[in-house]
DNA sequence: AAACATTTCAACCGCGTCGTG
DNA sequence: TCACGACGCGGTTGAAATGTT
């Protein structure tokens, strides 16, 4: 058979967790790592599920986390990697110490989506909003005229339909190239991040290639989180009962 | 001051992937 | 190889906080 299920759900407890479940779960973590964390509850005296538990751990309680809101500098980092990596909130995190997926993720919803429709720029392609709408005008000419060739094409003789095709493919390559030039000057503009986003287009793309100059590589790679020896060394609980005060 | 609207973000849900037996 | 379950991820929800009238 396979592994334990993670929690019977009946008679665990949900939403908002309280200082003194956080105290528990710090504490049990702090002193004992995580093995599994189906069996963390258990072992910690809280009664929620390995998952929420695990979930409170990594967007809340890790002691290596960064509080307060994110600047325009991390902003503008989350812009670039969202372009190369989509909505891949973790892999995006994993280019910040000290943020998680979720607080990204929200970030990005609540705020970088905004900034960049008033800038003009579709959040999903990154590209100009008006050249967007440009691109698909022409994408329902374009295939309207293809429509007609094709319609034109039943009658004429099998070479002269390759011959119109390839002309069609290569307006629209043309169309591809210029849109995409625009687009590139314009984000240069508005980020002025050095950013090189012709090799995002390129086959052998990757993401250091894609990185500030100024900015070492170093900066992008998430350090290794959380080995502990002691409760101690890590995190006092003077500290933790300042961050309790946030629910009081 | 109160009522209502909007924003924020912690937490949940469901799914895909991977490990285990 | 298959079935089952843990884990991790991205999308979504809803309560709390904040802003506006």
């Amino acid at each position: 058979m396979g592994r334990q299920p993670c929690c019977d759900k009946v008679g665990l407890k949900r939403g908002t967790w309280t200082i003194e479940e956080d105290h528990k779960l710090v504490t049990f973590i702090l002193n004992n790592g995580i093995q599994c964390w189906r069996m963390v509850p258990k072992l910690a005296g809280l009664l929620r599920c390995g998952k929420s538990c695990r979930l409170r751990w990594i967007n809340y309680l890790r002691p290596d986390l960064k509080r307060g809101a994110l600047s325009e500098k991390e902003e503008n980092k989350i812009i670039e990697l969202h372009a190369h990596l989509g909505n891949r909130w973790s892999k995006i995190a994993s280019h910040f110490s000290g943020r998680t997926d979720n607080e990204i993720k929200n970030h990005w919803n609540t705020r970088i989506k905004k900034r960049l429709n008033l800038l003009g720029i579709d959040p999903v392609t990154h590209k100009s909003i008006e050249q967007k709408e440009k691109s698909e005008t022409k994408n329902v000419e374009l295939n309207n005229s293809q429509n007609e060739q094709e319609n034109i094409v039943i009658s004429r003789s099998e070479s002269d339909h390759q011959t119109a095709s390839a002309e069609a493919k290569e307006e629209r390559i043309n169309e591809v190239i210029d849109e995409t030039s625009n687009f590139i000057n314009n984000y240069d503009i508005l980020f002025g991040a050095g950013l090189n986003m012709v090799n995002c287009y390129s086959p052998s793309f990757s993401l250091e290639d894609s990185v500030n100059p100024s900015t070492s590589i170093q900066d992008y790679v998430a350090i290794p989180q959380w080995y502990f020896d002691s409760v101690d060394s890590v995190i006092s609980w003077n500290s933790f009962n300042q961050l309790g005060s946030k629910y009081v």
